[in-house]
Order: structure tokens, then C-alpha cells, then sequence
DNA sequence: CCTAATAGTTAGGTAACTTAATTATTTACA
DNA sequence: TGTAAATAATTAAGTTACCTAACTATTAGG
């Protein structure tokens, strides 16, 4: 059994600590909160991908996040005018949204302040050294999956 | 220059996103919440590490918070019985931190709780890995200090 | 001695969530 | 076929973990 108190432990806790305050996930992206930007990917890449719109329980399901916290937001991008909202005429329950021209152009500019960021930072690590971390970060995650069964 | 559609940046992209949900950083620990927790565990180990009692001042440097998240919490903790005030004699602006009986108690058991789940986490990445990991979180870190100056 | 700096607190706000309850609609089956 | 159960989204209300700005008390510096 590993001991917390070893210099790994502190190490990794440290690091841990850090990361969680780091900056890649920065306060606004492209004058956009955290949270509307993930929104914004997630339809421009659900509709990219399937080429149809997202519903938003699709959404919900992407970003790992409860029904109401997606209403929410659509509801803010959809104030600014960034997204529409569409009963599915296939299924009435369901509200596909759907990217407006605004949307598509904020949606494009936001993303391209934010792969400035991260590619830079694949660029700083080296290709091998990304593909490490993102195993590890993958271990870590399938670790507390299985502890939490 | 990465490309933000290539496979490294996709994978690293989700692991972040991932991690960041993740339960290394639980709900409650031992039935406290993690803000709790953090400003419980540096008070123990500020007066561990100096055999002093801490300043709400140091106590917000060490965890990276503003003064005022710091005085919340040690009102909470301090209406719980867990930890005490004590004005500074040498300096009467300052404030003394210390953990009450119950608030040691509490303290080692809700740490006891945490280290067993992180240890745990160490014994599945292995030592080497884990060191691994925790040098590129800390790169990672490093790079969006430089980038935000 | 008085102005400026420092330590902490108070007041008020925000982002990003959550759960529980409610409203439409669709599906299943008796 | 009619109704009960399931599903999709929303509304309402609450929580956590922060923050900034303004205030109070105390100490330090010229």
C-alpha cells in the first residue's frame, strides 16, 4: 500500500491541486463562459458528426451533465441569439437545437481562441509525452469508475 | 503547430474533460465538502509542519484562494466545532487558526477516508507512473502560467 | 502623529451545477 | 382502444465554491 505521506503522494496531490485551478479552462473563451462553450461545441460537433441537430438530451449526455443544466444554458445562447430551438415534428417530446448564423460564426471564432491554447500546449509537451498524459488521465478516470461501484 | 482535429488533441481534450468530473475530488469527504476538507487538512499541516497555529492569511496562499473564501469556511468549521479563532497577541490584525479536539478527530478521520482512496489510486498507476503523471500535470501547469503573463 | 499599508471580515454576486416536481407527449399492454 | 407507465424537457429552488468591493481594526513609516 502506497503511503500518503510519501514524496509521490505529495507529489500527485500537488499536482492534482494545481490542475484543478489551471487555465485551460479559462474564464471566458472567445467572451463566452466555460459552460456555453462546451454547449456551443457539442451541437456545432453533434451536428457536424451526424449531420442533424443535437436534442437536448444528446447534449446532456456529451457533456456528462443533467437535463436542467443544458435548458439553462440554451437558454442564455438562445437570448443571444447563438441557437434556436425546434420541436422534433418525428417525436414532440423532444427539442432539437440548432446553431443560428451568429452561433456558427461565435461558435468558430471561440473555438479557434481556444485551440490557439490547447494546441500550443501540445506543441510545449512534444506529441508522446500528450499521448502519455492522456492515457494516464484515463487510468486515473478508470480508477475512481471502478471505486465507485 | 498541432492540429486540434488530430487524434492527440482529441484524446487529451476528453481526458481533460474527463478528469476534471472525475471523483478523486469526491463530494464529501469523511462528511465534510472538499473546501472544507482542503482548509481542515492545511491547518493541521501548517501547525504540523511550523508547530504553529496558522493565519487565515497563510492558510488562503496555501490553497490559492482570496481571504474572504477562507473566513467563510472557518465560519462554518468554527459553528461546527471543529476549529477556533484566537486574535494574534504579537499582531492584533491577525487571526490564529487552530483545530479544537473534535476538529483533530475529525480531521484525521475524514483524511484516513481521502487517503485511502488515493493511495489506492497510486498502487493502480504504479510509482513510476504516478511520478509520471504528476510531472506532466505539473508541465501542463506551467505552460498556461507562462501563456497568462 | 498621522498617513499608508496590512489583516480580516461583511455584503453581495456569479458560475455551474444539482434534485424534485411539473408538463407534454409517446409507448405498451390488458 | 384506453389508460397507465415511461420519456423529454422545463421550472423552481437550492448548493458549492468561488470572487470583488467596501469596511474595520490595527500596525508601520516617514
Amino acid at each position: 500500500m502506497a503511503d500518503i505521506e510519501s514524496a509521490t503522494a505529495q507529489n500527485l496531490l500537488k499536482a492534482f491541486m494545481q490542475f484543478r485551478k489551471t487555465g485551460w479552462h479559462e474564464k471566458k473563451i472567445g467572451g463566452y463562459n466555460p459552460s456555453e462553450f462546451k454547449v456551443l461545441a457539442a451541437i456545432q460537433q453533434g451536428a457536424n458528426e451526424k449531420n442533424e441537430e443535437m436534442k437536448v438530451s444528446e447534449i446532456s449526455q456529451r457533456l456528462q451533465v443533467t437535463p436542467p443544466t443544458v435548458t439553462q444554458i440554451i437558454n442564455i445562447l438562445e437570448k443571444d441569439g447563438l441557437v434556436e430551438r425546434a420541436v422534433d415534428p418525428e417525436d414532440r417530446r423532444s427539442v432539437k437545437i440548432k446553431l443560428t448564423q451568429a452561433g456558427m460564426e461565435a461558435t468558430a471564432r471561440a473555438k479557434n481562441r481556444f485551440t490557439e491554447n490547447f494546441t500550443g500546449l501540445i506543441d510545449y509537451l512534444g506529441e508522446e509525452e500528450s499521448e502519455q498524459l492522456a492515457d494516464l488521465l484515463d487510468k486515473v478516470h478508470h480508477y475512481f469508475n471502478e471505486q465507485s461501484r
